[in-house]
DNA sequence: GGTCCACACTTGTCATGACAAGAACGATGA
DNA sequence: TCATCGTTCTTGTCATGACAAGTGTGGACC
């Protein structure tokens, strides 16, 4: 069963904590559910303290459960908060949800980028780059339009990788693509008439946008994308206390 | 020395962090210097290798200190930002890029809470609250449109204060108010009746919303606010490097 | 019936010890 | 000179044990 979730290689405290995402995911425990204590953790799992600790502290840390000295934990949020992954991937995300994602890769193209992507990727204008336009589904309802923009180098490998297959990050990862600083930015935009078709909204429906620039550790752009949420869908949520790090989400609506 | 960073009767993890967070700040510690290491920390604090990886692992979470498996931790930063304040307080956001900031309070009134308002701030309905509507400008340009509600122990304090003349949350904040976490939540919604008078644009044009519920520490809700602003003049950005905590801003627009 | 308090249970903190995994560095050989 | 390898250091993981601090509950008492 936890197989689904990861090897077996992984250390324990990882696979408790897997564990415990899942079930919380799954409803199997539910927002306002108490927590199996730290005890019963270490029993049903033949471990000590340490392990079972380590796996509460990085729920807490996400926010998914509550608790404190004396007060036994409980869940709080069934969203899992992995700030970046998350954002980049929409398929793990959804699928830690509960919910079934899907896509249709639309059109991956090779053209000349114009001046709004030139601008973005630090490119010159007319700069050969790949396009790829992609529907997301969740549940079968399309609810995000996904229009991304590669540098050339690495929108080459795109030709030798079935987009509805599987991650489309996890194989750019694999080919040494890094990406590890991204600006999101985030507003409001009127649907026009492919956002209105493919969304399935009315022309001028207001949709939530957040365009994405992923950069390598060196700074040099590598992808520029265009996201269009429905926003009956999906939201976006920002928690921050005072002392903790503000943590990114993107938010289903149940519908 | 250590006085000034808290009593002693903090727990001895803490210190340590307290310590190193001094040390890095005073500059003691400079960027890229590495951290003393973990058997180095407990000789000097005579403890055991517990509490001291407990005070560098939330430094890592903090992102002031690098370093993994083998990798001796390194500085990365000195300061930790603090995007809470910038969100809150739209005056000081605006003045700080240089733009003159306006507000015209169009009113303050004391109702029973209603459905949506009372599960927001975790209220029974129809207990009262305190609710401001609010105008915002940028160069006298009408940008956003902001409908908070507060706790009545909290709102009967701005009957006693003039909304438009300082900054509203730096009055509560003297006044004792505790407003350490909030959660934000963003979308996108049509502009009804009141929103396109208000903030000039047509009816049924896209806005970018930001819902925002602010607690005290102990997690009881303080105030909710629905802020709707002209997307064509203020954007959200988050910026995330991978291991670094996201830091959000709202961004302006010239246009 | 209401109040107060002792007790059980939970989590927080910390010491000690052990092994594994990865990184840095110097010595060695080509 | 440069690549390679092994030692050593550092951090990651986990077991065991102990006490402190806070919460919740049930029973005794008024």
């Amino acid at each position: 069963m936890t197989c689904i979730l990861g090897g077996m290689e992984m250390p324990l405290h990882e696979r408790i904590a897997a564990d415990l995402r899942r079930r919380i995911a799954s409803g199997e425990l539910a927002v306002g559910d108490p927590v199996p204590s730290e005890s019963q953790l270490g029993a049903q799992w033949n471990a000590s303290r340490a392990p079972v600790r380590q796996a509460l502290t990085s729920l807490r840390a996400e926010g998914m459960i509550g608790g404190g000295r004396g007060k036994p934990a409980v869940v709080r949020r069934h969203t899992l908060s992995q700030p970046f992954e998350t954002f980049l991937s929409f398929s793990s995300w959804a699928a830690g949800l509960g919910h079934v994602p899907g896509q249709r890769t639309l059109e991956i193209a090779r053209r000349p980028a114009d001046a709004d992507i030139a601008d973005a990727l630090q490119l010159d204008e007319g700069t050969p780059v790949v396009q790829l336009l992609r529907q997301r589904l969740i549940d079968g309802r399309p609810t995000m339009l996904e229009r991304t923009t590669f540098v050339e180098p690495v929108g080459r490998l795109l030709f030798d990788f079935d987009c509805d297959s599987g991650s489309l990050y996890a194989y750019l990862g694999e080919q040494g693509v890094d990406m590890t600083v991204a600006r999101h930015q985030i507003d409001a935009v009127a649907a026009d008439a492919q956002d209105s078709e493919l969304l399935e909204v009315e022309l001028g429906a207001p949709l939530l946008r957040e365009r994405r620039c992923a950069s390598g550790m060196d700074g040099r752009p590598v992808e520029y994308s265009d996201d269009r949420y429905r926003p009956d869908m999906v939201s976006f949520s920002i928690e921050n206390s005072q002392q903790a790090h503000p943590a990114l989400l993107r938010d289903w609506r149940a519908s």
